[in-house]
DNA sequence: AAGCGCTGTTAAAGTTTGTTAAATTTTTAA
DNA sequence: TTAAAAATTTAACAAACTTTAACAGCGCTT
């Protein structure tokens, strides 16, 4: 279901829709950019997992943007892709934080399969890209942020609040067993964490009582499940 | 103190001579073989870490080698060397498990790069700690010089920020457990030293106060995760 | 309908964290 | 070498968070 997002920066506009349709077509979710800058701004804005950057572009070019992209994420893969073969160039390339160098002409099977090598080592971790913003009826969760809004009114939720609300959004309209959410949460399921769990859900109730079409029922012996209708 | 050992499988009497002097000279470990029979016989007797194999060699070729490492070691990189450019080749040595295919002529010092950027991917430990300039928001943050600026203004950092805001730079939108920031900044993770973070975050919050999107969130009995948005 | 375990809810108790300031240690500069 | 300055730790109290307790109500089983 969720699909590896790439960001793609060329200038070169028949080369950039060529080669995000053909990635879109082989299941990747692509994001194209004409120049670095653009590129950028979106970057510090979206989740991605791996960068595809052209090195000559204008306003600002490729080496330039994956330095910031390095500052602001170090983990994240980056492949430059480039006319210039100079030795120099490709040098400059992997100082300023490649994983890999492309040089045109290449094929986009070729590109695929190194994008493919790169992110082979590095999908461990894939963890971080799991969804953080949930809408439930009217109001809208952030997990990362722990903020729970409702129109204007913004509520911040405390640390066990904001996990069992994210179990039960990731679970909505089915059952959250509740010795899973237990074991994920407050890791053993002993009569007392039990009990705590209750005091939660009692809390996230109130929190959510502003939207009638939201409920946190319960399924006796079994959990909880959170219904929108 | 620990060397990185190469496989290196190159037929090319010269050039298979050149490149472990040079892999040496860059002081890595590297043993040398002449086909790929001889290769994979001291592979599976030896522990390395990463495998540069020829593609053309006689009595067993670059890519059934790589097949072979592969089924013995799935782990390991893979780098394939090689005069052939053609566009099914290089397919095919993805297809044997390739890490990167650098094709002839290329300059050592762009192989280095690629073996670096490798390890960088598969040794965890070596990559973030290197790393010294973050983006924090609209702050730059220099763990080398333990300068943060904003905008025109730069603060000095003391120590023992610098130390705890690199950590929470490199665990950016993630967890910093406790007890590991403790136990790696302050060595011992008492109950004073414990204090003593909280204060420290106390400073840290107050610094970055002016960007908003920029927060220090505690998660309770956990840690702290510095998040941006 | 009675009994027993499960759940709802509120409040108290216990723990962790936020913050400021004083005390102590380390560094710097004279 | 010593006094001042800076950095770090300790102390103290307030605030926030989590767990435990207590009691009321509900749901399933017999």
């Amino acid at each position: 279901m969720n699909k590896i997002k790439i960001l793609l920066a060329e200038d070169d506009e028949n080369l950039g829709m060529l080669l995000r349709e053909y990635l879109i077509a082989k299941s990747y979710d692509c994001s194209w950019f004409v120049n670095g800058d653009k590129a950028y701004k979106n970057f510090i804005k979206n989740h991605y997992d791996i960068c595809i950057l052209d090195v000559m572009m204008p306003v600002k070019d490729g080496f330039t943007l994956a330095r910031e992209i390095r500052m602001t994420n170090a983990e994240i893969p980056i492949i430059f892709l480039t006319a210039k073969s100079f030795k120099e160039d490709i040098i400059e390339g992997f100082k300023a934080g490649a994983d890999d160098y492309i040089t045109k002409p290449f094929s986009m099977e070729e590109m695929l399969f190194r994008i493919e090598a790169i992110l082979r080592r590095t999908k461990k971790d894939a963890s971080a890209s799991t969804q953080s913003e949930f809408k439930i009826g009217e109001y809208i969760f952030n997990s990362q942020t722990q903020v729970l809004k409702y129109g204007k009114e913004e509520h911040k939720l405390t640390t066990k609040e904001s996990e069992l609300l994210k179990l039960l959004c990731i679970n909505k309209n089915t059952i959250l067993d509740r010795n899973f959410a237990l074991k994920t949460i407050w890791i053993d399921d002993n009569y007392f964490n039990a009990r705590s769990m209750d005091v939660y859900i009692a809390k996230l109730r109130k929190y959510l009582k502003d939207d009638p079409k939201v409920q946190i029922i319960n399924v006796h012996g079994k959990g909880f499940k959170m219904i929108e209708n």
